[in-house]
DNA sequence: TTTATTTCGGACAATTTTATCCTATTTTAT
DNA sequence: ATAAAATAGGATAAAATTGTCCGAAATAAA
């Protein structure tokens, strides 16, 4: 469904959001350990999400990844998998037909529309905070 | 969302069976003509399906791809998914996790997992006869 | 200002997916 | 039987994705 890049993405940030509630940076080694995942691609990947708005970066000594604490609320789902795989998983076609669209669909297209939107729909309207506070409580894991 | 072999093979099983209910065999050249594919790569996924049970070939002068007209409205786009990419799509965990179920959820597992019912009950409950018709009437297209 | 620390970014490597090519095997028609 | 036609399948190549390494640039603390 998504890309191990996008998959490694969300992860990252949740970790990073579940510390920034507790004002600590945190740098790529520790979020690859907590979220297992490939340290110097999981640092090629936090780039693209500081690029990207997700996340910002401190340089040098005591710095590290973090988030704008009262901005955690207002990122979605979807902005990190727009930031990694783009936007080609809502507006794909399912057969991979580049021309498909109501006035030209593939024999797909409406019942695959349906599941995508919902998709989409669920990507928008779930934040790292709801996600983050589930982890804290112990409800859910980033691992394994 | 699929492989692109698993978009060929949906868009070739279709292009069968649309064949298959006026009794002719195709071949891989003329399906990958049609439905817009590699050819030799179109024959390799071809081969798959006819492992997995979607549709039979016939070798010699004659020969090529063909369904039983009777089967049709059986198979399902779920079979075509299963044969081709497996069933990772419905039972994967969104963020990648291994070991993520209702016992140890990852944090998107809840809403996650309602889209991916939704795509596999969807799967399940489209099958080609109604895909192939669709095209035959005009009103979808395998191309583009 | 110097030094230690840390992210940034480019080059490279490994793996997986996608795609091609060629020969073997099977089948039908003559 | 033989020849022609067609799928089967292995070897190989190209492209995309995933993953690693290392030096440059930036920053904070001393």
């Amino acid at each position: 469904m998504f890309s191990k890049a996008c998959e490694y993405g969300i992860r990252a940030s949740i970790f990073i959001a579940l510390n920034s509630f507790e004002g600590r940076r945190v740098s790529p080694k520790e979020i690859a350990e907590e979220i297992d995942s490939p340290t110097a691609f999981t640092a090629k990947i936090l780039q693209a999400l500081v690029r990207n708005n997700i996340v910002s970066s401190v340089k040098g000594a005591y710095g590290g990844f973090e988030m704008d604490k009262h901005r955690i609320k207002e990122i979605k789902l979807a902005d990190i998998v727009d930031a990694i795989d783009g936007d080609s998983i809502y507006k794909g076609c399912g057969l991979g037909l580049h021309a498909c669209d109501e006035d030209r669909p593939c024999p797909m297209h409406d019942k695959f529309k349906v599941v995508r939107d919902e998709l989409k729909t669920m990507l928008e309207s779930t934040n790292l905070e709801d996600l983050a506070l589930d982890i804290k409580q112990g409800d859910t894991f980033l691992r394994r």
